[in-house]
DNA sequence: ATCCTCAACTTAAGCGTTTACGTAATCGCT
DNA sequence: AGCGATTACGTAAACGCTTAAGTTGAGGAT
């Protein structure tokens, strides 16, 4: 900018307006700038930019891992949806660590983010990240795991309607025992818990303590969670799983078990990932429209920062069932493809 | 900082030396100033540092998509890998389309990334852009995808025996026809298709053209692919495929035309997705070490970096063979579990 | 007492922008 | 001719921090 200000006599400041297209400056000069930044190849600085203005056009997104294809996903969504704002995000991973969370959320403060967007591993009773997050008044939405008695915008699926959805489905599959292979204690697995209670309830049904046992969010606890269920006196012959990953888990203990599925036992996950289609046995499942969680994000997020917008809003997706070969028995109806 | 200064008396020029622990200063007052710095929850603002020191501690990564988990499994080796530096990373998705990258890279080099980690979607032909980003002396470093006619940091899998490999396996299985279902027109689909030529040459067989076909990335391309393959007269009795997801696809099309895998059929992937195992067939494939490709890119870009290191390097990553039941004929091992 | 040295500070300048305000010239109107 | 309004520019200050170059006072050697 300086050299451009000195090549023509004329200040920064002229430089300045004419390169954000101010009115209060001439065509002539703003031409000739314009052609000079241009041949010295001129790249704006934004971290100057920043300093001053306050605003670093970067919003942070933290997630436990991405390898779970629901948070790459909702990064894809989230992107996407800021992209022709010039919203840039920085990434990182929780491991699904408090503590490196809370380490790598104060880094991101650090660097001034206009946002952040949390998929947040802390306990989900405990608020103490949030009121710091809340002091450095840096607008934040969660995503996907609520925190209890926190007041906060949040996007994500209705986990327990998740949890009624798909154990409706066992019921409706004529599925007489109905397990839950549930998952870490975090928010979303207590919603889907409860919505496995739920449903057994309204059709007047016990939820025998025996039956949900804890599997993890990955395929190994789903596997050794489904063989516990096996040798018990009186095993399950529906299993509502935390999510698709231990789903695939369990499959994998009912086949070698020498149990057909679903004629002799039915499954359900949770997350639609895209290779559901492909597995062994093809995946019933219940989708959480990971993108739109994404993009629902992104939209909230430039609400709060660009139009500050006031109070606290929580946007509860729909979940939808999709039914494929791990539960179609007794009546169910396939959802046809493309999802 | 001004607040602190002001509090204790002290210039801010002190304060800043305290907080960076450096030498001119008494232990009293910088323990004075510390304490201080706490009580105010003073938090450093990076932006300013950066627009003195020139350093963002930030680097970008732009991949061409991220539910491809080879590339989120990069994203966290990188991640890993710099976080002990206290680097973090921007991430950008280009969707595959050269232009859409460029302007994500535009913007990365004028928010001063410190370096660039890129799997391009440019022609593999076209070094133009790169040209750009070395005249603004940003370090990067290619991954995945090589570009022709460009001497640059580069770490990756050596595709050329990626394709020998899988195809070197399904000779040792017995295959005596085997076909390619070849991937888009990027670097890696190039050398998967020349190391699949090389092995069939070294054992004195043709291939002919029409046993190598055009599959895309993703499984419907190679379940497109596949049936074409198999309306031919002579049909394969062995496939390698671009990656798994393709191979996927063509497990489709094999069961759906009531073959047997691997008895009539042998198939090979590349990319060990970590779901490869519960998939209907268990897929043989060849691994690319994702995470370690994300590692040694942090690696490589951090010396860039800091040690000023002369010199550009390729880093090529050796393959692994997995057999899984995909390919499980004929004297063939299954590589043990734990994959 | 004088000089030097060193430790512990401070002052001044600058990183690349933007914002608020100031000023000079031109214009139209009475 | 004189007035205010308008246009197109420039000046000064600030954003929060770092670096380089002083300045001060105490202590040690002579």
């Amino acid at each position: 900018m300086k050299d451009v200000a000195h090549d023509l006599n004329v200040s920064v400041v002229t430089v300045s307006k004419a390169l954000r297209d101010q009115s209060d400056i001439s065509l002539a000069t703003k031409k000739r700038i314009l052609k000079r930044a241009r041949e010295l190849n001129y790249q704006p600085n934004w971290i100057a930019r920043s300093l001053v203005s306050g605003r670093t056009h970067t919003i942070g997104l933290v997630v436990p891992d991405l390898m779970y294809s629901f948070f790459a996903e909702v990064a894809k969504g989230l992107t996407e949806k800021l992209r022709p704002f010039r919203y840039q995000v920085l990434i990182s991973i929780s491991e699904e660590d408090p503590t490196l969370e809370r380490e790598e959320i104060d880094l991101l403060l650090a660097r001034r983010v206009d946002g952040l967007v949390l998929a947040s591993a802390q306990p989900p009773t405990s608020p103490g990240l949030f009121r710091t997050i809340e002091e450095r008044k840096v607008p934040y939405v969660l995503i996907d795991r609520k925190i209890l008695g926190l007041k906060a915008n949040y996007v994500g699926v209705d986990d327990e309607k998740i949890g009624e959805m798909a154990t409706e489905h066992l019921i409706t599959c004529g599925c007489r025992a109905i397990a839950h292979i549930s998952g870490p204690k975090i928010g979303t697995a207590v919603g889907r818990l409860a919505g496995y209670r739920l449903a057994l309830e309204r059709h007047s049904r016990l939820a025998p303590a025996s039956l949900v046992v804890r599997g993890g969010s990955e395929d190994d606890g789903g596997y050794q969670a489904m063989r516990r269920l096996l040798r018990l006196k009186h095993p399950p012959d529906g299993v509502f799983c935390f999510n698709d990953p231990v789903a695939a888990g369990a499959v994998k203990a009912v086949l070698e078990a020498g149990l057909r599925i679903p004629q002799d036992i039915a499954l359900v996950g949770v997350g639609n990932v895209h290779y559901s289609d492909q597995l062994r046995v093809p995946l019933s499942t219940v989708d959480q429209s990971s993108a739109q969680v994404g993009r629902n994000a992104a939209e909230l997020l430039l609400r709060l920062i660009e139009k500050r917008t006031r109070g606290t809003r929580a946007i509860l997706l729909p979940p939808r069932l999709i039914v494929r070969d791990s539960s179609l028995r007794n009546g169910a109806v396939r959802t046809p493809a493309q999802e």
